[in-house]
DNA sequence: CGGCCGATCCACT
DNA sequence: GTGGATCGGCCGA
């Protein structure tokens, strides 16, 4: 018996399109977007933060800096698919395939604005003070979505995932803020490659790197 | 609000 | 063996 192939629609052929280019040049793209989760009750995400994360030689902050690995090989994948990694013994963190042919990077999701399913984000973020806190942080925001390690690899532009991104056209003009990214140390610690929409009060708080204790 | 610190694993060196 | 694309609690201002 032969696998059933889906036949993609024209919308999701074109995202895929859009999402075949430089992470640098997708990331601001993803601003407003929506990340659907349907991993339990239904929670939707509006995006407000992201940074983008190139590869192969090209970006030393990314993790697909080196070469390809087992944890980093969906950033070497099929665009708009997920690229899922644990970190600091207990978080996880979202990020969005895209790159041109040959290349690897994505998009890291940083932060979001709750729209849909607030209680249910609200039993996952037990700690979360304020609606706000939610999803304000790249861990924050996977764990009120209950995006783990098994959503690694998943294609977000399939209508049947689990876990969803829907690209939405900027119908008035957004102000995007541009700066350094996150909690990078050496070498691209200064790239602007961070992008946010102006003014939100979901973004998460710029933090530069924890300065390395010394090994003496 | 801002700074400091401990938590807690596992992929990579 | 090492340290991180982080978070939350605690402290002082």
């Amino acid at each position: 018996m032969t696998p059933t192939r889906r036949d993609p629609g024209p919308a999701e052929l074109a995202t895929r399109t859009q999402l075949s280019r430089p992470a640098a040049e997708v990331a601001p793209k993803l601003l407003d977007a929506l990340l659907v989760s349907d991993l339990g009750p239904q929670v939707i995400v509006r995006v407000t933060e992201v940074e983008a994360y190139a590869g192969l030689g090209s970006d030393p902050a990314s993790h697909a800096h080196r070469r390809r690995t087992e944890r980093n090989s969906s950033l070497f994948g099929p665009v708009g698919h997920a690229y899922v990694y644990f970190t600091y013994g207990m978080h996880w963190c979202v990020n969005v395939v895209a790159h041109p042919e040959g290349t690897a990077g994505g998009a890291l999701i940083r932060a979001g604005e709750v729209v849909t399913g607030v209680s249910a984000a609200r039993s996952r973020r037990t700690s979360a003070r304020s609606d706000r806190d939610l999803a304000r942080g790249p861990a924050r925001l996977a764990m009120a979505l209950g995006v783990a390690g098994d959503q690694d690899g998943i294609d977000l532009l399939d209508p049947r995932s689990p876990l969803r991104l829907e690209l939405r056209a900027v119908d008035a003009p957004m102000a995007i803020g541009v700066g350094p990214r996150t909690g990078i140390a050496g070498e691209g610690a200064d790239t602007p490659w961070r992008f946010w929409v102006d003014g939100d009060p979901t973004v998460s708080p710029y933090r530069r790197a924890a300065a390395r204790k010394s090994t003496r």
